[in-house]
DNA sequence: ATTATCTATAGATCTATAGATAATGC
DNA sequence: ATTATCTATAGATCTATAGATAATGC
């Protein structure tokens, strides 16, 4: 059928949208394409005129998710940053949430293309995070770095026990951590 | 056939063996029955009377896996502790690594009795290294938790770009930030 | 006679392809 | 006439089961 302009952009827009959220909340490897295409309101055969490969949407889907991390790294404060990432609402709502904590180290088995264009847009998200913090920090990177691995650590040590009170007492020690390697003095406010 | 005495207990074992490998290299989902079993040296059909499904087989890979992590967090100083999780050879062989490191966001997918299983084993390998910080440290159990999660994000932020520069950066910033969390001074001996 | 393992297979699901369909633009 | 999507299907793989096999203990 042929649709009006735009309409082929807006179903591969709504497949990668559906797929960045099944990915998040299923992983990669469990994630059947049948399942996101009727996640996106189409059926199976419809996907491969949008992506030659399940392999290509995994590319497409972790560029775009990076891209929405380096958009938001930058908004706000260091503190607020750091309670936003390790907020009830993030650990509850993987599918929307951090690609990173949802997928790392499914992301480590991907081809290297996937991995080398991962690469590029952490080391933005890194720069982003990096300049937010105090100047006097001797090596801001290597700071921002250290900062990141907590909070992604944390977060996942969260879920794996979500809605234990476990969960929480990792969230709390978590944002400590993170705000000790921030210089920023441990908050009581959790 | 009948066999000695102890060779099912022998071929559990093994299957246990090459399947806690499996899913750290590959996966849980992405590791099928028929490929631990022939890494095994065994067949397909000869799983079911050592485990009654796949879950079962995860379940106990699981708690074994645990079991080991907090025997290993015991032996050496902090420091050493810190230098062998982030060492080129845990990075580079996943397969016989941390599980946490290899399987957390897909551990938090899994059924809630082998969250519990994780659970209290998780907790245990927390005391273990609590009681390897300094006598000071206001919160100990707290600091474990900030360090294990550094520690875990870094070294799969680390795999995903192995074989590059930017790796072997994540790990030395890593290390340092894990070190000032334990109230050690920075190495520069990365 | 026992029993750990194997062979064979069921039924579901997976990625991917080929050709049909149908709704709109010309 | 065009083309985005659908239908149907190939071929592979997945978990799980049923019954056969074969090597040892009695």
């Amino acid at each position: 059928m042929r649709y009006d302009k735009g309409h082929k952009e807006a179903s591969r827009r709504r497949i990668m949208e559906v797929a960045g959220e099944r990915f998040r909340s299923d992983g990669i490897a469990a994630s059947g394409l049948a399942t996101i295409m009727s996640d996106a309101g189409l059926t199976n055969g419809a996907f491969y005129p949008h992506f030659k490969s399940k392999a290509e949407l995994v590319r497409e889907s972790v560029a775009a998710a990076m891209e929405d991390q380096v958009k938001l790294m930058g908004s706000g404060g260091l503190e607020a940053a750091i309670d936003a990432y390790l907020s009830a609402s993030h650990r509850d709502n993987p599918a929307t949430g951090c690609t990173l904590a949802a997928l790392l180290p499914e992301l480590a088995r991907q081809p290297a293309e996937t991995r080398e264009v991962w690469a590029e847009r952490f080391l933005a998200a890194i720069r982003k995070l990096a300049s937010g913090l105090s100047p006097q920090t001797p090596d801001p990177e290597g700071a921002a770095i250290g900062i990141y691995a907590t909070l992604i650590g944390a977060l996942q040590l969260a879920r794996v026990v979500q809605g234990t009170p476990l969960s929480d007492r990792i969230m709390a020690a978590g944002a400590d951590a993170a705000r000790t390697l921030a210089g920023l003095q441990p908050g009581d406010d959790r």
